[in-house]
DNA sequence: GCCAACATA
């Protein structure tokens, strides 16, 4: 079928063809650091030097290397596809940037690209994992002091790192890959980058960007005060990608209801579109779901009819169990279509292979973190020009695509043109804390490349300071800021674990707070939601979520880490596998910070009363309305359906350990608590601060 | 009756 033809009256072909002026915007690679090492048979064959050679980052490897020697940073705006996370590192390394011990960093947002990567990069060399190419990421350190020339990290170990190395003195050059994603690590690394730059003017700093954020990046990077430009000491440079061109179409007029719109679109390509994979964008499982059951429903009625090329609908999300997201990459005959239908997990976390078609519905579920109210929501928002962009480059990778946005090109045109970073829309304690242990004496005067809101470091200051990790004059408190700062958690849990040894209980804390690190611990397929539910009431106990994640994972324990029993029980079992992880973590971190290991042998309560010793300040009240009251502000909290207190017998006190607001301020991870251990264990907290006292100190912190 | 996605010696 000709390209345009596609359906006659509902779709608009953008108005102009690509490789004009638009040509950025539809040309669109696949993210290189998600594809297989070899791409095709064709390739396979040439050395692996030919290959290297022939990638669209070759050309520039000399002015790369001039830039590098020129400028202490350097902004690369790589398409991705052109090579650049896989080569630049190896063009540093070959031009001597690793000598004397020196090392090159290379840090990315995600753990797996860090992890495939790096293995690339090894295959490349004929280098063995963790010898000259390593990486190192939480959990997984694969490199070798001595040895590794050219190291992986992810943005969150390379932020750590400088807690035991301020000035990063091992690294000569560190490249920041994926910097346009603005994580809240890759955003502390950036503010962090700038003040290490000032000590080491020696240091090289390359930041991979997409284009749009390009010049931000060099205007904050550049340290030079003068208009003189030939001062500067950072520089741009943009390398093509290599991508098949993917055609846009948008809709002629504003969808109503844009899973309904999917539906008909996918069913559209379908009956009129040549073969090729459909992958659609929406926003969360919900919406997967439904969307998945009327396909499927859709698709039989086809096949009924005669229609001879079948369909596989097939859901992608980060809490379907493992062995359903597996199915995704497993090969379709070929009189079969695959359409996936995700949420943004497909967008950078996982490629399918073999899209051609993609459906972007125009929206996002993203956290928003409210600094007047100190809550977390989740917000399906319009999504951002760069994630439509990057949601296109999905159908660009086999062949030409074509990507269908559920929206009307005025409208496109009126999104915003990115994602508002990270660090302006979360709740900022840990990176606070994490920042002040780093040296950041006033956070508020952080460097930041675009800072957050005032209030937000306000709040994150007041919590601090009731936690005790900050002073009157909000310095980090020795020991104990110092040591909640080096714990890889936020500091409600930090005290909690550093306050359990005092509670006798040191062994259960460290296991509640493991399990509660893990997302989505209970599973509840679609088609087995009650005997899931079943499964789940086994393991739970009426002092509520905490104590039932702690008797979970002591039955998965008890079961010998059984991957067969959590299936038969909906546990989620790779999940499980970290929860151990990150358990042998934190005891090792308690043992060196010298926190008795002690169990309270079924004492629940020794247990509950340390939970309170982290977390007094999330506690909830009975209101006779039937729902929950915070305690300062009076907000009406709801128990969250996934809790297993819902429909329970409502505690009169309970203390949560997150609060997200969607449809309602809904408190996750719920304990019952006794009023009294409140009074008792936070005195500072509930019973000193009348609303005078606390602006008092709100201003003060304000000051500062 | 609800569950974007990542990440931390």
């Amino acid at each position: 079928m000709e390209s345009g033809s596609f359906p006659p009256k509902f779709w608009k072909p953008g108005a102009e063809a690509p490789g004009a002026s638009l040509a950025e915007e539809r040309t669109v690679l696949v993210d290189e650091s998600q594809s297989t090492p070899y791409v095709s048979n064709s390739c396979a064959a040439l050395s692996l030097e030919k290959q290297r050679q022939r990638l669209p980052v070759f050309r520039h490897r000399n002015h790369i290397l001039y830039l590098a020697e020129a400028y202490q940073t350097v902004v690369i705006v790589g398409e991705t596809g052109c090579g650049k996370s896989t080569q630049i590192p190896q063009y540093l390394l070959e031009a001597g940037w690793a000598k004397g011990n020196h090392v090159i960093a290379v840090s990315q947002p995600r753990r797996v690209a860090a992890v495939t990567v790096a293995s690339r990069v090894a295959d490349e060399r004929g280098a063995i994992l963790g010898h000259e190419v390593g990486y190192c990421v939480r959990f997984d350190d694969c490199s070798d002091t001595r040895n590794t020339r050219i190291k992986f990290v992810t943005d969150g170990m390379l932020v750590r790192e400088m807690m035991a190395d301020p000035l990063l003195q091992r690294y000569s050059v560190i490249i920041l890959d994926e910097a346009h994603e603005r994580t809240l690590h890759t955003d502390m690394a950036i503010g962090l980058l700038k003040k290490i730059q000032k000590r080491r003017p020696e240091l090289r700093l390359i930041v991979a960007s997409a284009t749009l954020d390009a010049e931000k990046f060099r205007d904050f990077f550049n340290h030079n005060d003068t208009k003189d430009c030939s001062k500067d000491t950072c520089a741009i440079l943009t390398v093509q990608g290599r991508t098949f061109p993917v055609e846009i179409f948008y809709s002629t007029s504003a969808v109503p209801d844009y899973v309904v719109t999917t539906v008909e679109t996918i069913m559209k390509i379908h009956e009129h579109e040549e073969e090729g994979d459909i992958l659609a964008f929406l926003t969360g499982q919900d919406e997967v779901e439904e969307a998945l059951k009327d396909v499927k429903e859709r698709a039989r009625m086809l096949a009924n009819q005669g229609l001879k090329v079948h369909m596989r609908p097939l859901p992608m999300y980060a809490a379907l169990p493992h062995r359903e997201q597996a199915r995704i990459f497993e090969r379709t005959p070929r009189n079969c279509r695959k359409v996936v239908l995700a949420t943004n997990i497909a967008e950078t976390s996982i490629t399918v292979q073999g899209v051609i078609y993609v459906i972007d519905c125009g929206f996002v579920k993203l956290r928003a973190y409210n600094p007047h109210t100190d809550i977390d929501a989740l917000l399906i928002v319009p999504a951002s020009q760069a994630s439509a962009q990057q949601r296109a480059g999905r159908a660009g990778r086999l062949r030409p695509g074509k990507a269908y946005r559920l929206y009307t090109e005025e409208q496109f045109e009126k999104l915003p043109r990115a994602t508002v970073p990270e660090m302006q829309r979360s709740n900022l304690s840990p990176v606070v804390l994490q920042l002040k242990a780093l040296g950041i004496d006033n956070p508020l005067r952080f460097s930041f490349i675009a800072a957050p809101p005032a209030q937000a470091m306000v709040n994150a200051l007041e919590l601090l300071f009731a936690l005790g990790a900050i002073d009157d004059d909000c310095h980090l408190t020795e020991p104990l800021g110092m040591r909640m700062a080096e714990f890889p958690m936020g500091p409600m849990f930090a005290k909690m674990l550093l306050e359990s040894g005092n509670f006798g209980c040191s062994e259960e804390i460290a296991t509640v707070v493991a399990m509660t690190q893990i997302q989505n611990v209970f599973l509840s397929p679609t088609n087995q939601k009650a005997k899931a539910a079943r499964a789940k009431r086994r393991f739970a106990v009426e002092e509520g979520d905490h104590l039932t994640l702690l008797n979970v994972y002591e039955a998965f324990m008890k079961h010998k880490k059984n991957s067969q029993w959590c299936h038969e029980n909906f546990l989620n079992y790779k999940g499980l596998v970290r929860a151990v992880a990150v358990r042998e973590q934190l005891v090792r971190l308690l043992t060196r910070l010298e926190v008795p290991a002690c169990s309270s042998e079924g004492d629940s309560d020794a247990v509950l009363r340390c939970i309170v010793a982290g977390f007094f300040s999330n506690a909830a009240q009975f209101h006779y309305t039937g729902n929950y009251r915070t305690i300062r502000e009076g907000y009406e909290l709801f128990i969250h359906p996934s809790s297993v207190l819902y429909g329970e017998k409502p505690p009169k006190w309970v203390l949560y350990s997150e609060l997200v607001q969607s449809t309602h301020h809904y408190m996750r991870d719920i304990s019952a608590v006794d009023v009294t251990w409140l009074l008792e264990l936070a005195p500072h907290y509930y019973q000193q601060g009348t609303e005078r006292e606390l602006g008092a100190k709100r201003a003060k912190l304000l000051a500062q």
